[in-house]
DNA sequence: ACTTTTTTTGAATACGTATTCATCCGCTAT
DNA sequence: ATAGCGGATGAATACGTATTCAAAAAAAGT
């Protein structure tokens, strides 16, 4: 079958500027926003762009301007729906301000390596981050090549970044000092792996807090970010141990996993068992799950770190700044008092 | 605190070519791939181009070729694990081929749209669209600016465009069969917007199979296709009607909302009300809602998705093929035989 | 009316690559 | 040795825009 609409080579300035009777360069102007055009004029070039459907080429402004409106998001877990619903909150806010985001997702390190390589090809405006592996070492490249770089939910030691994330420390600090104080004796934490800042700060303030009130039932298994993980470890936890009274999730995904582990062995939540969790995704709130869960607030953080990009992009300021926020405890049903 | 590293202005295949002593044009040509260039200067260059960390810069690359090595994938929610699902494999596999993606995702018609025309700007390869509204539409824009368009999970009624979906009116065929057959005489389905070729079909196949039977007794409630429609439909239905013995989900989310909506009622699952799905979503198989569903081969839609495409970007295809996958009944426990 | 200032305008150029075309070089075949 | 040939190379050019610079036009001031 043939194809009846011929490809349409798109038109340029020039063909623009040819039938609005003015030179490509004024055509430039209006679509570059430089105002300096007569209205005269500017209609009649308006006119002749909508006749042809005229769009600028972007990669020619992008050649030109050295710049583009492109943004890298670099993620490590879609499927987890804190992330899911951060994509969506970053696409919003980024798309209202004319920019494109070039989405990166990958669990293989290697794979990462490589795509990074190729924003840096693309020349993008800004990168956001919201992986612990990468953290470091990509955002030094990035910062080599002029790129603005804001880290989601992570931060760096050296602070050379500029980070935007929850205190994980005194978020686990408050968790663990609730369930103390609700006469908890025993607990488990499945956190996720070892090697992020978040999950790395939400096991130091929890186990502070337990060695202050001198209590030392405490198991830490780490693992992943995921259902099965938390699934898989509460099990062999609770096989083992029957004396846990307390299961912590690194995030509300395993924690719901744990849930469903304890529920499968024939145990009740919170009656016999308490769960915690971290993010408050929408799930959480689930009348079949309804977990107590950490907040940590969405909006704010994104909105943050979209004005923090923003301003390194488009005020070229170079100083990385740091933002913390505070969360807050979401009380649901699986905690019960053990007094 | 001073930026210590100052911002690099990138290199380029002149520098390069300054340094091994060859022209722009032979630097060009060894890292185009095009083969005409002797061993010996080959490595020379690399070296160059290794000591420079050099990189093609792709702005400037897809404007001489007129083609850039990007990809839209328009999305509507990616909320949906069932997409978040499908947005992470649509990444990996086209980030293997060197493809990027650009993403977007927006409930909102207008937004979209906006981002669409910004793609042509860019001059995407191709496009991948996993919504309904824009369907038609979009991808005559996109096809006649010679722009490769597939349509994921969807298809437009002319076939003007190729596309990737499932045989959703067969597959709701078999669910209906299978739970007239079990004895199932008062039906609900829940389903998404009406205004959707996926929703469409599955309501067709599932009213015809009832006709046949001389089954009346089916309300159907469209909706969104998220947990909250679900919900509030269930619950809204159930108080209403009693004699309800069964609930079709849109799709799994929906579905295990109503699940949710159905136990908050203080009723149970099977006994007295079955359940069923459509996706077979990773949450289907969580312990706690065990949903009888339709699987959608999920890793066969999106290979066969990006073949297509690839297809069509690299080999100028433009003929718009059609693919029609099959799905299988996932029987779990949320389904009794009521004989 | 005439200078001075400001705003508009177009010609020319640059961005960094791919590609065409002509040249050159090293070979083989005669 | 010379004609003929194929592969390797560089000069020049094009892609489509933004921007500089100088000139022209319009506006403002005297």
């Amino acid at each position: 079958m043939a194809n009846n609409s011929p490809i349409k080579k798109s038109y340029t300035s020039q063909d623009v500027a040819a039938i609005a009777g003015v030179s490509q360069s004024t055509v430039s102007r209006v679509f570059a926003g430089n105002t300096n055009v007569s209205e005269k004029k500017r209609k009649k070039i308006l006119a002749a762009a909508a006749k042809l459907d005229y769009k600028p080429n972007a990669h020619a402004r992008s050649l030109i301007t050295r710049k583009s409106m492109m943004i890298g998001i670099v993620m490590r877990n879609i499927r987890n729906p804190f992330y899911s619903a951060v994509l969506e909150i970053f696409h919003n806010r980024l798309s209202a301000k004319g920019y494109h985001l070039i989405f990166i997702n990958s669990e293989n390190e290697e794979i990462q390596e490589d795509e990074i390589n190729r924003l840096l090809e693309y020349n993008v405006a800004g990168v956001i981050i919201t992986d612990a592996l990468l953290s470091s070492s990509a955002s030094q490249k990035f910062k080599r090549y002029g790129i603005s770089v804001v880290l989601f939910n992570r931060y760096t030691e050296n602070l050379e970044s500029s980070a935007v994330f929850c205190d994980n420390y005194m978020a686990a600090k408050q968790i663990a000092t609730y369930l103390v104080e609700l006469g908890h004796q025993s607990f488990a934490f499945i956190s996720g792996p070892l090697d992020t800042s978040t999950t790395i700060d939400r096991l130091k303030g929890f186990k502070e807090v337990l060695e202050e009130r001198k209590i030392k039932d405490l198991t830490i298994e780490p693992g992943h970010y995921t259902f099965e993980s938390g699934f898989r470890s509460a099990q062999e936890l609770l096989t083992k141990n029957k004396s846990i009274d307390c299961i912590i999730g690194g995030n509300d995904i395993i924690a719901l996993g744990v849930m469903d582990a304890v529920r499968v062995l024939g145990l009740r939540i919170p009656d016999d068992i308490s769960v915690v969790g971290f993010d408050n995704i929408r799930m959480a709130e689930w009348p079949s799950y309804s977990l107590t869960t950490w907040e940590q607030p969405l909006e704010e953080m994104t909105t943050s770190t979209v004005e923090l990009l923003l301003q390194e992009i488009e005020e070229g300021n170079a100083s990385s700044q740091v933002v913390m926020m505070k969360g807050h405890l979401v009380v649901r049903k699986t905690v019960r008092s053990r007094k």
